[in-house]
DNA sequence: GATGAATGAGGATTCATTCAT
DNA sequence: CATGAATGAATCCTCATTCAT
């Protein structure tokens, strides 16, 4: 067995928190409805967590760091910046389709929350900020980006771009259909940042 | 006398709502809190309001009227898609300068909260895409905007670069000093949209 | 004018509260419910009356003395019981066609409520007991009505079923059509009460 | 053991909402009140109930099942009306003598109150009214009752006969002392049921 | 007299948290 | 480990009552 029976339960409790958190949340969410959707009595909830916010936190925490891991590498990479990009947009459209809900607690509870402006979030999402701006300079250089370029706005702008993207599909109806294809929206994705709007 | 005593109390509501909303989220508001912003009894706040909703709804409603009014007014001009952009975003970067806990209540508590889900809400901002999206066709025709765009996204994607801009400015720490000027600013928002990030 | 005008705005709210009070019970009216009911400012209902129960004491006590004082004048006249009977029963089934609101006041918020308890209505309530007690010595030393009667025990019953009737009408939707016509039925009330059920 | 010990106190709560309900009536009671006499928290009151009302509602609708399958039993029997009435009535008594206070919730607070309109409540106790009636049917035909009676209007009258005598005893301060013995009073209310009271 | 803005006590209700089993 | 009964702080909301106009 790859996890202990009381390990399984503790995933248990915190997918099932992902799922309500997402539905209603967290504001919104009793630690019984956590329990209910986990199957499990709420007081163990209390066993292996300290409250909603830790949870929350244990979510975040986890899935963000694996989100910097994955951009690290990718801006690592040897390759044109527009396939980096492509790579990072690719990967979030992945991430939202296998685990939509888990997205829309990241982005809606934590990241346009109030909650961000804590030491415990805001540093981790500042950090891929920081990541993505830092793998520009490289591409600057070899004048594959614009030279007069803000690089900390167009960091903003890009990973707003993206996340009014997926809050889209989760708040307001927004529907991958509505696209020809995945590899289409992540292809015009990739262009509207690349070059914009304008006709050339 | 321009408001009856009466009225001025009930803008004193909403006004230390607002405010009390900015900075610790209506989910954690207590209507007392409110009150106690207002120096008024928090049985007023009933006398006036329903309820916290109702107030945010209130506050929501007529700014949002307004934008939306601006921002149809904008896109009737006669004049490049440029410069309607640059005005909608001047518009905004204004409207954030002078009053910021406003922009914060409305993007975080409503725009990018579950509460967006509501019809309520949601007719009056998807009135704004509609707006933009519907303003950009006349542009692709005389060419000064690719024809190959999907509207839609595109409309999608500057709504949430400027949405970014200014939670950073709410929730992240982010400062207009960060920047060369209000102009640069404007221009250079303008500018990623327009042209993108790739050197030409 | 036979009312100041002031006198009528009182009498208007009087009015108000029977309606009120009728529809919703005393406990679920709120005083600005009778003030808006009657068309004035919840602050002049505290203009004429000190509060809710004050209001109803008036209503009960005037009307209960009118009808102590009619129950008096039948009980007093020489005519069999049955005729006595009869005037009563009909002078009720009159009052409620004519008030069915003030009816179903007395009898729900006063007399079947623990308001009864009050020395201000249990007084009142309890002379008509034994108004109609008292006349019926006359009837059962004339043979009219048996003598090894309980009197008591009778009025009670008698009272008890003259108000389920009433109460019939105001609260489980029993209808004076389902009677041949009004005087069928006070004519059967009578007979029910003097013969009983038995067959003969 | 009989009852686990939740069930023991979910009993208790009840028993004590009974109590309160008696003395004070539904509307004047807090749900601290019933707390208070059942000596638990007010929270648990919330537990395992609703509300006050949920809490009425399982009051009336438990015991008034109870009396209505009695109805129904001694409805059924093959004796004459007179000894079923006796029945009844001798039900209703021992039932008062034994659990006043829950008579007095049942009659004041549910039959004699605007919630009797509610859906709830009615059909339960119409119920009553037409497993009397439908019995009369049978003795009309063997000749023990007039042919030329209204049975829903003498039900009616049954009823509120019986109902005054109860709240007499709850409201109005009668005892049971007034009478001979409770023997006595029962036969006195058959008699006066089915004789009247006129002299034959 | 008449109005209704303003107040705050009172009581309902929720739910995080503890803890005995 | 696991349960869910029990508690009561925190907050919501209503509405009687006062009072300035």
């Amino acid at each position: 067995m790859k996890f202990k029976k009381s390990e399984k339960k503790k995933k248990r409790i915190l997918d099932a928190a992902v799922k309500v958190f997402a539905s209603k949340g967290v504001d919104n969410t009793r630690i019984s409805d956590i329990a209910k959707e986990a199957r499990v009595a709420y007081g163990l909830v209390y066993h292996y967590f300290k409250g909603k916010e830790r949870i929350l936190n244990i979510i975040f925490t986890e899935s963000w760091n694996v989100f910097l891991k994955i951009l690290e590498e990718i801006m690592n990479r040897e390759c044109s910046f527009r396939e980096k990009l492509y790579n990072i947009v690719s990967f979030l459209i992945n991430m939202y389709i296998s685990a939509p809900d888990l997205i829309k607690v990241i982005i809606i509870e934590v990241i346009h929350s109030n909650r961000i402006k804590s030491k415990d979030y805001l540093k981790g999402f500042m950090k891929s900020f920081t990541l993505f701006e830092d793998g520009i300079e490289k591409h600057v250089k070899n004048n594959e980006i614009r030279n007069d370029i803000n690089k900390r706005l167009m960091t903003i702008m890009v990973f707003g771009a993206l996340e009014m993207i997926f809050s889209g599909f989760a708040l307001r109806g927004l529907n991958l259909n509505e696209f020809e294809s995945e590899e289409k929206l992540k292809e015009e994705i990739v262009n509207l940042i690349m070059q914009g709007i304008r006709s050339e």
